[in-house]
RNA sequence: GCCCAUGUGGCGGAAUUGGUAGACGCAGCAGACUCAAAAUCUGCCAUUCGCAAGGGUGUGAAGGUUCGAUUCCUUUCGUGGGCACCA
């Protein structure tokens, strides 16, 4: 490189980015002896608008810590990539039409250039993108990994489901054996004689990535549905649409299978507490117990779930759910209609009514539950504050310890027991654990904490209960009705998700030309029926003739105009099960074929993907016979999805057991006729169902294989990336083990707080299966995390006169804003001034407009201003550049009038979040131009703390810019125009010149010591303060010594990269700076012999001296008291005590 | 409402284990160099009393522990973030 006179970074960096380029600098072998050291910074999502300041703050640090690692001997992988699937990319496609390939292709130049510019150490080799076939093959196969796994509650672990499967033939789910479903049992042959579907039922609700009904946000305004953040209370964000819930068939990953080990893993990992203490919140794990009371008159029991069963003798009454299914079992025939009133009105209330207001609610059901201890009768309620989905769906009511039991008996009048004596002051709950009981039976004078154990362990003892765990989490939605995503690599056929095999991946997104929402809320890609229903998703169903046999059977179904016929294999299906009966089926089929009902019923009929065991198509009435539907909470859940799907259609589901059958038969020919007296007229009113599955889709199941329409959600591909980059490039599989084995964990990731619940704890299940699985070898991704803080925009305003109010006459108004009249801030803020400003104000408007203003009656009017955002950038500090102003915004502003204070335009200034829309954005790069990217990055990390939030102010970057030219100076004459270095030292002198004196050796060996301190404790700002402590001690000392400086600038090298490359080779030095040796500190140079001791007197600081380090307690206390200073203070007294700490501080106690 | 952070000059912040509060930088003020500007250099810069020497006060507020507290404890207020009828 030429020898350059001043610090010209504009020449400097670029030619060491390009050198760095074409030595291949940062490129990174998974092959080397070196210790390895893995650096992972949260990859970016693409977006549009490029990066602002705030973005690469996180990346500075994990770049400094990146290098500073390798120069320590490791070899050290930090790489970069892009989050580019997601919805800013589909939504400006349906907003521009161009298509989101091309804008994220685009957007990726835009931040790579600009990433390039701050001069980071990627190796771009390593680059991963989610949305790139090559990478998205391997999200797919990791999905499909999920899918075809089951978690096994024995093992606690991730197993295959062909084990499952194994286990379900030879053993079938019995209690005790093997893997019973919970509360679900069936032998071997049972399973054996499951037809296909309730098999693959049965096998979706253990797999990790199964599909279910569930609700989404659905907008019928907009015809789509919306993701959680696109609805603000409850209407959408866009457009301020109302949002309702819609059942429609969804993924999910089990992730509360993980739950507890999600919680133990967060015990070996290093994030912060904050971060520890919300994903424990998110997961939400309560320890309580399950407790059933019975119901007075009634063999039915309510099950409660609770974590207190120390206040079991303070429950005054019950609350349930009103969808909770006792609800109409239990009420009493006098509060039915009540009941039913209330159950009507909660369903009509949406989420954003119950939001908006909360009030008390409820409904007394008439019935009353006992109190297994005391007998106690207690009135059973149902409101809406007790959620259907958690726990039992119901409560036992303890008023005086709970706050919204409280609120609920007070306002319904509900007696309240106190069993903690003082503790509850009847004017609110006391949710206390520290009282001692009362009024509590067999708890009596127990503490309640303890008193817990006691009645769990009674509860179990009377087997009335027993313990329970629950957790908040639910399991992850794990698809999105969108097309900028990856799609699923399954097909539906006859109600039964097929997954491709893995040869067949990466199934390629399709190209679409409209990205709007397809029919009945399905993602884009349901408009492709050539994709969704190609002839070589067949999968060996063979061929049949399709068409006219689905003609000829629709033909009964006139009476249901939204119903869809099955397909041929259905068929097929059905004719076998027709053989296979039941002895109920068969007895029902008698009671429904005979003309008791008066209407025709078919049996083992394909519906949508279903075959339904009886059905009247003229009355929309399916009947279902079941072993014992409902026993579990499992069938159960299977029943009513099945129920659901059938509901949609237009379809009144029945079901009975086939006891009920067999034994009491009239009673169900009796509930038939009833039903089908009810659907006959639903039928008549035309509103039945609609016509959502009119098209081919996996929710209907019609044709020979469908896809999947929904694609993955944002955090797929984020969910295992970390492990792509170890081997990017493999397509053989999505990591070898070797490089996963060898990069091992993330030893710091580095990214912001926002992704706390959502990405982190996704990846982190996702390492868990990957691991139980055998494909990885360890089940944490992240070792430490370290949260990086926002940087806020500070913005810039300007004050408009927008007009003249007369303060006599309301309506008086005389309009200005057209002249675009502006103010300097304090003259439109200052309220003392404001009368004197008035007049001088309108007088130097009129300087301007001459006669614009009548000066006589301007007391008589007040200024009304409007604060508009200016660009930060047209701001030099506080002074808007009056100039730039005029230009801004295509000269919107050309005819601006400026009213100056001191002959400057003053601009109000304000912390808030940085934005575009703000104006208060700066861009990197334009900083990198002005001031070097080595001046950006150490004035990023000298902003703060990493993890702090601050406010970005371009103003103090002039500081460390000065730095680095103060740096520069030492090692050039700027007079002479020549290193100072130079010429060549005589041999007799050690390298680079003269000789180190003592005091300059303990400068950098100071700031060794520190540099490596600070940088391994991420303590960033403060290394940056102490460079600028070392240069300016070094200059006061004229120290020009390439024995000092050398050292320096190898510690510099993670910070200010390019400098110290530049004069790492000025100094002469073959090879790069980037390979050098981080410099080890000398201990022994830092030794003092003395120490100026600060005195206190009584804790006051009152004056130092100076003592050698090796005096003792009593040599010292002779000098202190020897001291002028102190003898002043002690005034003849002699001292209590002489607290004397070695090395720290002496005080003097009178 | 609950949980977690956090509060220090005009501003960003420092004080690593309870031991000299305000490092370092910005802004500001005064000066040197210069025809001038830029650049650079020097000095001042928490607040208050004082010519000074020196003293008082001071880390959101109020208490406490301690020879000594920005640091530990209790109460309380403000700010930021997360969760939000989770029994």
């Amino acid at each position: 490189m030429d020898q350059t006179m001043e610090y010209d970074f504009r020449k400097i960096e670029p030619q060491w980015q390009s050198a760095w380029k074409k030595t291949g600098a940062y490129k990174v072998s998974n092959d080397s002896a070196k210790p390895k050291y893995y650096v992972l910074d949260m990859f970016p999502y693409p977006s549009g608008a490029g990066l602002h300041v705030g973005h690469p703050l996180g990346y500075i640090a994990s770049d400094i810590y990146s290098r500073y690692k390798r120069l320590k001997g490791f070899n050290v992988l930090h790489p970069m990539g892009f989050d580019s699937f997601g919805l800013p990319a589909e939504q400006y496609a349906l907003e521009t039409g161009q298509h989101p390939a091309t804008t994220t292709e685009k957007n990726i130049a835009t931040f790579k250039s600009q990433l390039d510019k701050i001069g980071f150490c990627y190796d771009w080799d390593r680059e991963v993108r989610t949305s790139d076939p090559k990478f998205y093959k391997w999200t797919q196969w990791i999905f499909l990994q999920l899918f075809n796994s089951y978690f096994c509650n024995t093992e606690k672990k991730a197993l295959p489901i062909s084990l499952l499967i194994k286990k379900y033939e030879t053993k079938g789910a019995m209690p005790n054996t093997g893997e019973p479903i919970p509360g679900k049992h069936f032998t071997a042959d049972e399973w054996n004689g499951y037809r296909k579907q309730k098999q693959e039922e049965i096998l979706m609700s253990r797999r990790l990535a199964f599909s279910k009904y569930g609700e989404v946000n659905w907008c019928e305004a907009l015809a789509t549905v919306l993701a959680n953040d696109e609805v603000v209370n409850g209407v959408s964000e866009r457009g301020g649409h109302p949002v309702v819930k819609k059942k429609m068939r969804q993924w999910y990953l089990r992730i509360t299978s993980y739950a507890d080990r999600l919680l133990e893993g967060l015990e070996t990992v290093d994030f912060s507490d904050s971060m520890k203490e919300m994903q424990r919140n998110w997961i939400g794990k309560s320890e309580g117990a399950n407790l059933k009371f019975k119901i007075q008159k009634s063999k039915t029991e309510l099950e409660v779930y609770t974590t207190r069963p120390d206040t079991i003798f303070g429950v005054d009454f019950m609350v349930v759910a009103p969808e909770h299914d006792l609800v109409n079992k239990i009420r009493s025939t006098e509060q039915a209609a009540a009941v039913d009133e209330y159950v009507a009105y909660v369903k009509s209330r949406s989420d954003v009514d119950r939001m908006a207001e909360k009030k008390i609610t409820g409904c007394f059901t008439g019935a009353y539950a006992i109190n297994p201890f005391d007998g106690k009768e207690i009135p059973v309620w149902i409101s809406e504050y007790v959620l259907a989905g958690y726990g039992t769906g119901a409560i036992m009511a303890v008023p005086c310890g709970d706050e919204r039991d409280f609120k609920f008996a007070q306002h319904f009048n509900i007696p309240i027991t106190n069993i903690i004596g003082s503790h509850f002051n009847g004017e609110e709950a006391n949710p206390t654990k520290e009282a001692i009981l009362e009024n509590s039976g067999f708890l009596n004078g127990l503490l309640m904490k303890d008193a817990i154990g006691v009645a769990v362990n009674k509860i179990e003892e009377l087997g009335i209960g027993k313990r329970k765990v629950n957790y908040r989490m639910r399991d992850a939605g794990f698809s999105r009705q969108r097309y900028w995503g990856e799609p699923f690599p399954i097909v539906w056929s006859d109600g039964i998700a097929i997954p491709l095999d893995a040869e067949e991946l990466p199934l390629e997104l399709p190209h679409v030309d409209k990205y709007g929402p397809g029919p009945g809320g399905e993602g884009p890609l349901a408009n492709l029926k050539d994709w969704t229903s190609s002839p070589s998703l067949l999968h060996g169903v063979e061929k049949g003739d399709g068409k006219t046999f689905a003609k000829k059977e629709a033909k009964g179904a006139a009476l249901v105009p939204k119903y869809k016929t099955g397909t041929p294999l259905q068929y097929e299906f059905a004719k076998q099960m027709r053989k296979e009966y039941t002895e109920a089926e068969n007895h029902l089929w008698q009671l429904l074929r005979s003309n008791q009902l008066d209407v025709k019923f078919r049996r083992q009929h394909p519906i949508e993907s279903y075959i339904v065991d009886f059905v009247c198509l003229q009355s929309a009435l399916i009947v279902e016979v079941d072993g014992g539907y409902h026993e579990s909470s499992e069938q159960k859940m299977y029943d009513e999805e099945r129920s659901r799907a059938l509901n949609e259609i237009g379809f009144t589901v029945m079901r009975f057991t086939n006891n009920e059958v067999l034994q009491n038969t009239d009673e169900v020919i009796r509930k038939i006729k009833e039903v089908f007296v009810k659907s006959e007229s639903l039928v008549n009113k035309e509103d039945v169902g609609s016509n959502e599955f009119s098209h081919p889709s996996p929710q209907s199941g019609e044709g020979q294989g469908v896809r999947e329409t929904s694609t993955m959600p944002g955090y797929a591909g984020s969910s295992w990336y970390f492990l792509r980059y170890m081997d990017p490039h493999n397509n053989q599989t999505f990591c070898d083990r070797n490089a996963s084995d060898y990069w091992n964990q993330v030893d710091l990731y580095i990214g912001g707080t926002e992704h706390a619940v959502g990405h982190l704890l996704y990846s982190r299940m996702w390492t868990k299966v990957l691991f139980d699985l055998g494909l990885i070898g360890y089940d944490e991704p992240f070792k430490k995390l370290l949260n990086q803080g926002m940087i806020q925009g500070s913005s810039r305003f300007v004050y408009r006169l927008e007009s003249l109010i007369s303060n006599l006459n309301d309506s008086d108004k005389i309009s200005l804003g057209q002249y675009n009249i502006f103010i300097s801030h304090n003259l439109h803020s200052d309220p003392n001034l404001k009368n004197v400003n008035r007049t001088e104000i309108a007088n130097l408007i009129n300087n301007q407009i001459p006669g614009l203003l009548n000066i006589a009656t301007i007391e008589d009017y007040a200024f009304s201003f409007s604060t508009l955002h200016v660009d930060v950038n047209i701001v030099d500090g506080i002074e808007l550049n009056t100039n730039e102003f005029k230009k801004w915004k295509n000269g919107e502003y050309l005819n601006a009038i400026f009213i100056l204070e001191n002959g400057k335009y003053i601009c109000g200034v304000e912390t808030e979040k940085m934005s575009k829309r703000y104006f208060n954005t700066v861009d990197p790069v334009d900083l990198c131009n002005d001031y070097g990217a080595d001046t950006f990055r150490m004035y990023e990390m000298f902003l703060g703390p990493v993890e702090a939030s601050k406010p970005w102010d371009t103003k103090g970057i002039e500081g460390v810019h000065r730095f680095l030219r103060k740096l520069w100076r030492l090692f050039f004459d700027e007079q002479k125009g020549a290193i100072w270095m130079t010429p060549a030292p005589s041999p007799s002198e050690r390298e680079g010149g003269e000789v180190a004196t003592d005091a300059e050796l303990k400068i950098l060996h100071r700031t060794i010591k520190k540099i490596e301190e600070d940088t391994e404790r991420f303590s960033f700002n403060t290394a940056v303060s102490t460079f600028m402590i070392c240069v300016n001690e070094l200059a006061e000392l004229k120290c020009h010594k390439k024995e000092v400086l050398e050292k320096l600038l190898i510690l510099l090298t993670p910070y200010a990269p390019h400098i110290s490359e530049e004069l790492w080779s000025q100094l002469g030095n073959e090879g790069s700076v980037l390979d050098a040796t981080f410099p080890t500190y000398n201990p022994a140079l830092l030794v003092e012999s003395t120490k100026e001791y600060p005195v206190s007197i009584n804790g006051k600081l009152r004056t130092n001296i100076e003592l050698a380090l090796d005096l003792e307690q009593k040599q010292v206390e002779e000098i202190v008291l020897q001291n002028e200073i102190v003898q002043k203070w002690l005034e003849g007294r002699a001292p209590k005590k002489i607290i004397f700490v070695k090395n720290k501080m002496i005080n003097v106690v009178i």
